[in-house]
DNA sequence: TCCTGACTATTTTACCAAAAAAGTCGGACG
DNA sequence: CGTCCGACTTTTTTGGTAAAATAGTCAGGA
């Protein structure tokens, strides 16, 4: 909207901002330190935003704003429903890993996080459901509710990462067990685009 | 195995002990009132227990141990590996319920119930490796490695599980979000028995 | 062996005061 | 006017402590 050569401020705050919670985490970062690796005072920060917990939400809604510019792309593009559900998936998983530093230090963190994964799912529920509304379009898929699909597999993905962290929070995580997330993750993929592929046969429903 | 204690007294702690975990969760028990329900002293208890939590532990074991006899009734039955596996799902909702009472009254519990499912959590996966490996010797399945497969089925169970009860502790949960639950783990259900079923076809792993 | 009453040890709760951080405001400066 | 600061007020977190509640122990009795 308004990038002219001027920096804009707001920017600058948010990305100043997005190293620290980056690296401690929102609890433990200051509205004054943030003024300070600017050169500024804090009554400035609150100038440009309301309040700390608005700047944090602004920071991660930004990740979450490229992710959705990414998706919609690929649903833009021209290749066929599973490779783009593969793709969402891929895409997803980075957004993971971008967040997943924003989302440390727990606690007083976890209700604001949850605020804002709960309205990004719709947004995310939208991307699937088109996926796989386009899939099923072109008889590459076979659901009978796309919407519910959806949701099923947005449900799954959010249960497989709250799991994961709510085992592994406990010390570090290390990247062996992120890459064992990422494992189980394209395991259940696989699963999941054999199991809503239009060429099915050989079981009952019963 | 227990001519230590020669009635059915411990039993009759852990019925006890049941009735007021379930309606009250742990922390909002305490020894003195379990005792009074049986017309002993709270050091009787200590007698059969060592302590609190081993009778807590106790009760919810004693309801894993059931679901576990059942499941093994299941499998050594002679109908095909998806019923199995579908009469598996129902037994594990089943059990979810009957866990439902007893870890309500969150925090204090949460280590402990953490721990419980954990142990239990390598016989789930043994029974399902058993039901997979069972189909894929029979060529009703179709998976790389039943332990992984298996490994995975038990992560989206649990993750779902964790996700729904984290979205909805706040607030008694009503039986319409039970449902709701259910429904989707069935759903869960319908998409890995095609994902997994032996005659696959036009889709190609990449 | 099974149990009790009376004990001790530990955990939870309530409270408060001090410190830290969030958030506000009148006014300066270009 | 839009941008910012210093000084201010308000809210939240922290730390410490005492009382209450509860877990857990023990010597001994039936």
């Amino acid at each position: 909207m308004n990038h002219q050569h001027s920096h804009d401020k707001r920017a600058d705050i948010l990305e100043a901002a997005h190293r620290r919670f980056a690296r401690f985490g929102l609890a433990k970062v200051t509205m004054d330190e943030i003024a300070a690796d600017l050169g500024i005072s804090k009554a400035a920060l609150y100038y440009y935003f309301p309040a700390k917990e608005d700047v944090f939400r602004n920071v991660v809604a930004a990740e979450q704003q490229d992710f959705a510019k990414r998706i919609e792309a690929i649903i833009e593009g021209d290749s066929e429903a599973p490779g783009k559900l593969r793709e969402y998936f891929k895409q997803h998983l980075a957004l993971l890993g971008t967040l997943l530093d924003l989302g440390r230090a727990g606690d007083s963190i976890k209700p604001i996080m949850r605020d804002l994964f709960r309205e990004f799912s719709a947004t995310e529920t939208g991307f699937l459901t088109a996926i796989l509304s386009e899939g099923k379009r072109r008889s590459e898929f076979a659901v009978d509710s796309s919407e519910q699909t959806a949701q099923l597999i947005q449900h799954v993905l959010q249960g497989l990462r709250i799991r994961f962290f709510k085992t592994m929070t406990p010390g570090e995580l290390r990247s062996a067990d992120i890459k064992a997330y990422r494992d189980e993750v394209l395991r259940f993929l696989d699963i999941l685009l054999i199991g809503i592929s239009h060429s099915r046969n050989g079981v009952k429903k019963i």
